[in-house]
DNA sequence: TTGATACGTAGGATAATTCCTACGTATAGT
DNA sequence: ACTATACGTAGGAATTATCCTACGTATCAA
């Protein structure tokens, strides 16, 4: 729910790794994962503990093994928030953009270049 | 260049809320951003160097003031980022797990629009 | 039951982050 | 020149993050 978890969990290089991961080779036991790490198991744990806690993984436990899957439905969340950051990257490829911020930017000393 | 700066920058929700003054109410001095936020001034001229090293944020001189402006451009990279997660929840999308997600995620307004 | 395997958790060292209060510097106004 | 304003930076305290090694627990295989 909270998007500070979303955005923190998102921060670390080595979380954002196994979501890749994930993303491209499919669910995996925490092992599998950590072997190619250069991390301990129980540090590449602790990531993944981090991004349960975030919604963007989810474990199944098959015996002794823990299958953990990408689970993607937050990054909607991110994808929403950077919606109205949009007309940003957009405008700036418009001579019309330049104007309109100096517009809001001050009125006054316009002709001083 | 490096995604994690850009990552990291956001990680912050004071440097977000930052972001998001800048969006919704245009270019503005350091001073006019800190005197809003629950948060010492000094330490707003931290976030703001840290949003700049990211490249999310431009300073222009005029006088004694620091005018702060977004620049969206790194946020493209997020936005690349986000891309190869997109067919995930777009396989959520059939007919039987958009049915599960209703029931175990939310009621809130997804389809309601 | 005994031993190996696949994990997570505890505890701790170190580093990074986040906030603060001083203080320094440059510009503006008088 | 002298003071006020708008900042950034220094230095430090408190918190949190990030890694490790040891250890505990559950499962499997014999």
């Amino acid at each position: 729910m909270s998007a500070d978890h979303l955005f923190a969990a998102l921060a670390s290089p080595a979380r954002r790794e196994l979501l890749r991961m994930l993303r491209d080779e499919g669910a995996q036991p925490a092992g599998r994962l950590a072997e190619r790490f250069d991390m301990s198991r129980p540090s590449v744990s602790e990531h993944l503990k981090v991004l349960k806690d975030a919604g963007l993984v989810a474990e199944t436990r098959k015996g002794r093994e823990r299958h953990y899957r990408l689970e993607a439905a937050p990054l909607l969340e991110l994808r929403d928030w950077l919606t109205p950051y949009e007309r940003f990257w957009r405008e700036r490829l418009t001579a019309l953009d330049a104007l309109l911020d100096d517009m809001e930017d001050d009125m006054e000393d316009e002709d001083a270049r």
